[in-house]
DNA sequence: TTTCTCACA
DNA sequence: TGTGAGAA
């Protein structure tokens, strides 16, 4: 099979298929005498998987690995770099999203005063920028943090912070008191402890985690978990889907800004009834006491986003910064 | 027809 | 991440 022939068979231009073959993703056999490629079934095999993993938005570099991982019959792998992709398309679909209301504002901004304020336009693209750094400032961090690997710090329970672990997952599950098939998220689930719990209770649950080691630790210890390769400021699901969110000891990773944020994020896949429950180390006072370089949550900014949000909201002291949060939507 | 290279967005 | 033009 000639150029012409593959690329017409697949819809693609004869220029594209060469392009590929220069970037590494592809090489078909050339004859001896002129140079011609000779495309047999496995190259057309490969060819549709570069355009499909393509389709997915995923840049030339990736597929690249991919299509090793699929050499290699590593379907752990792949699936992990699909996974990956979904995040990947998630923030991107969160930014389009976000530049649509901001033309939204606009519009109604124009309808209202029957004109475009300098400054009104101004503050909306100042909010919209900010928005996108702050997205952009975790994914620099997370992608640091899998280096660095702080799984043992996690696993050492029962020690510094988390002595009054298996408290605090106690007080939310009695507190979220899941009903039987509700849907619930947890984020930074970790090895699945809050979700297991959960599960017992007859919930429906779904982890979120940065980690892929964690998840597959938490997809071993509870087999009926969904899990999904995410972060807080770009929660993997299109929204309005669950009935409660809960998070235990991962929010203050996220500086107060993003904690923000993430809970906009918490709002957007819940159901409008849904309820939100966060276990963590807070501060109560309103300047933030740097302790072991952690920015942990303030309470009063929480409080005010929750009361601001149309929340009601009952909370618990465990220890001296450990808190327990517990918030639902009035009406 | 095809290949390669250079330039271009 | 591709595309178009031109020479071989």
């Amino acid at each position: 099979m000639q150029i012409k022939e593959i690329a017409n068979k697949l819809n693609i231009s004869p220029r594209a298929v060469r392009f590929y073959e220069e970037k590494g993703l592809l090489s078909p056999a050339k004859q001896e005498n002129n140079q011609y490629r000779t495309f047999v079934e496995k190259d057309v095999w490969r060819l549709q998987t570069i355009i499909s993993l393509r389709e997915a938005g995923m840049p030339l570099t990736d597929i690249k690995k991919a299509l090793d991982e699929i050499d290699e019959t590593n379907h752990e792998q792949l699936q992990y770099y699909l996974e990956l992709q979904r995040t990947v398309m998630m923030s991107q679909w969160l930014e389009i999203k976000q530049v649509i209301e901001t033309t939204d504002h606009m519009i109604a901004l124009l309808k209202t005063k029957n004109t475009l304020p300098l400054e009104d336009i101004y503050q909306l693209a100042e909010a919209s920028k900010l928005l996108r750094e702050q997205r952009k400032n975790w994914k620099d961090k997370w992608n640091f943090d899998q280096q660095a690997s702080t799984h043992d710090e996690r696993v050492s329970t029962n020690t510094g912070n988390y002595s009054d672990y298996e408290q605090a997952l106690a007080l939310i599950v009695k507190w979220v008191s899941p009903i039987q098939g509700e849907q619930g998220l947890d984020i930074g689930a970790g090895t699945g402890n809050l979700a297991g719990r959960l599960i017992e209770l007859g919930a429906s649950m779904s982890a979120v985690d940065q980690s892929r080691e964690m998840l597959r630790q938490c997809q071993r210890k509870h087999p009926d978990l969904e899990t999904k390769l995410g972060n807080f400021l770009a929660l993997p699901y299109l929204g309005g889907q669950f009935d409660f969110v809960v998070s235990s000891f991962a929010f203050h990773h996220l500086t107060t800004e993003q904690q923000l944020l993430a809970l906009e994020e918490m709002r957007r896949v819940l159901k409008p009834r849904g309820r939100i429950c966060l276990a963590d180390l807070m501060h109560t006072a309103h300047d933030p006491i740097q302790e072991n370089s952690e920015e942990y949550p303030i309470m009063p900014v929480l409080h005010r986003w929750f009361e601001e949000n149309g929340y009601m909201i009952k909370q618990h002291q465990i220890n001296h910064l450990l808190h327990i949060l517990y918030a639902v939507p009035i009406r």
